[in-house]
DNA sequence: CAGGTAAGGTTAAGCGCTTAACTTCACCGA
DNA sequence: TCGGTGAAGTTAAGCGCTTAACCTTACCTG
């Protein structure tokens, strides 16, 4: 059996609590009795349980995290850096994947909660908004990672995505593009933000909206592949499209081509996200980067800011996107 | 606070046995008094703690998932297929990523083990041997995901990648190919079976391997442009290409349409595992298909069977793979 | 109507650890 | 010589839950 910290006292002559405190470095105890706690803690391979320290009242040092879909390159990113920084604190991390159902968020949290996680991090869309709500109850700090909810007393980290679309409109304009197509996800909060601050830079650069077509898909194979077909087949081709993930925009690229349009001389794309699949396509996607890494590591700074001081107000915190160029967009001017 | 047993036990009326008894669906309780202890616990939203369960020798209903690295698109796949399964069976899942470093595999693995999870699913190759055979000793059991080693006395459950690589060989003969170079992992078993298994099928066909080479190349980026590039400078083009992942596939495709060679027509190319690689690649890949849904549900089976009889011998599982027919090689016959 | 029985509880110990409060003892200075 | 002091431990309660063993009633039966 594994050994308790009963079988180490037993081993070295004292009681538990004189090897509680070399566990814990707390209180006082000589050199020498330590060491030789610590070399008999050796030899019997002995590892504190951590279920037993949690049950006093110590930490679990478990954060759940809520993604929507690990498979998603984006987010089986923001999982691989959230681990790395919640390891790096000594934190591990249990793995959720809701599949965008309510309920399966709902059962989650449930057990994240009944688990005694010491902080969660919500990176899908919320949709059980009591239940969210009732994380604060229950002192369960939690932080919504690049989604925004006002409805939701957390903290937020989030990409500026209004910028982002910002900042994609504006390089397009730069580039002498003036016709638009905008392919985003429906019903989804940053998906609407990313299109608003597209269509804010073309309005601040005096073009006209009224030309500019938006098209619904998820991002999902066939719903993106639907998309671009959709384009292809417009009596008027835009001369840039705007897709509101990388995803959208990669298989864009090759429905493009098949149809024998080519990427960038007859239509320009930009992207969304900047994960693999922006660079890994042909041509390689000129695309809007999300700072993975940064947001991650603000998100388990905050979320343990807010586990050792419950009562902090929540920060909204929002890092900037940058523009990742490569060749995917043509310019015009030349 | 959170509301513990004591909490509805007082408002019942009843001892806290009582309460328990109703959690657990276990000794007497009169109809009556069971429904009012359900009533009162949900007035209260009382959620039993997992940990003080898990305290009293009860399982703590989590396992934990070690993966080399949780961004690449196969053990995305993976990790979801698992938590998929786990979760139906009622556990959750601990998300490690190892980052190939024995140093992280050895810190998760007692970290697992101070987690007191009831079980372990080993998906990474293996590298802190010692360590793992010492979880046997402390009766963590564990599956081998997708890799076997002899070395430890787990269970198995992998693909047939012996099987895989001789079913990439032996299609790419039907269709008339006699020229080959093969790009694979260095140091991987898997990789190691599936070039054999592939060279197996040239032998039993009748095919020289004295003009097959073989290169090494990580499922990196750059690492598989460069031996993409390697091939095209190759002086005597091979027919086609066997890569040992899609995502060195992909780049492969992406490399050589770049330099004015096209896939199929001047060079065929077949990848491994099915990933999102293949599906949206252009010519879409074909592939051998990791049953990466059934391995998953299969390997929970296995480790909740050793979970609840610890005795059982390990068994070794192999699924076959299948071969997942798109455009990316070319009928020489016709 | 004594004694058996079963239903519906309760009591209390224990899981492995933490920690406040207490004990013991050596040593010190006046 | 004696009280005071500080170092090094020990004692014991408590965290929230489970469970074996026990208790109390009501009811049944010969």
């Amino acid at each position: 059996m594994k050994p308790t910290i009963y079988d180490v006292a037993k081993e070295a002559n004292v009681s538990i609590a004189t090897v509680s405190k070399v566990l814990n470095n707390t209180g006082r105890i000589s050199e020498k009795t330590k060491s030789k706690i610590l070399q008999i803690m050796k030899e019997l391979e002995y590892q504190p349980s951590s279920v037993a320290t949690a049950l006093t009242g110590k930490k679990t040092f478990t954060i759940g995290v809520l993604v929507p879909d690990i498979a998603n390159p984006f987010f089986a990113e923001v999982a691989r850096a959230l681990e790395n920084n919640a390891r790096e604190m000594g934190y591990s991390i249990i793995l959720c994947s809701t599949d965008y159902q309510l309920e399966r968020e709902h059962d989650y949290l449930e057990l994240l909660i009944k688990k005694q996680v010491d902080g969660i991090i919500i990176a899908t869309e919320p949709k059980d908004l009591k239940k969210l709500r009732s994380l604060n109850d229950r002192n369960v700090p939690s932080v919504l990672f690049s989604i925004d909810h006002l409805a939701i007393d957390s903290h937020v980290v989030t990409t500026d995505d209004l910028k982002g679309g910002y900042l994609a409109g504006r390089y397009l304009i730069e580039k002498g593009h003036r016709d638009f197509v905008i392919i985003t996800e429906p019903q989804r909060a940053s998906g609407v933000l990313r299109v608003e601050g597209f269509k804010k830079a073309l309005v601040d650069e005096g073009v006209d909206l009224e030309g500019v077509l938006v098209i619904e898909a998820k991002s999902k194979i066939n719903e993106a592949r639907k998309a671009a077909n959709q384009i292809l087949r417009l009596p008027k081709r835009p001369s840039a499209v705007f897709a509101s993930t990388d995803l959208i925009a990669a298989i864009f690229i090759n429905e493009v081509r098949k149809a024998g349009v080519s990427v960038p001389q007859d239509i320009s794309i930009i992207g969304f996200d900047n994960t693999i699949h922006a660079e890994i396509s042909d041509p390689g996607l000129t695309t809007i980067a999300q700072p993975i890494a940064k947001l991650a590591s603000y998100t388990i700074e905050q979320l343990l800011d807010a586990i050792e001081n419950p009562s902090i107000p929540p920060n909204r915190i929002m890092l900037a996107p940058t523009l990742i160029e490569r060749e995917s967009v043509r310019d015009l001017n030349k």
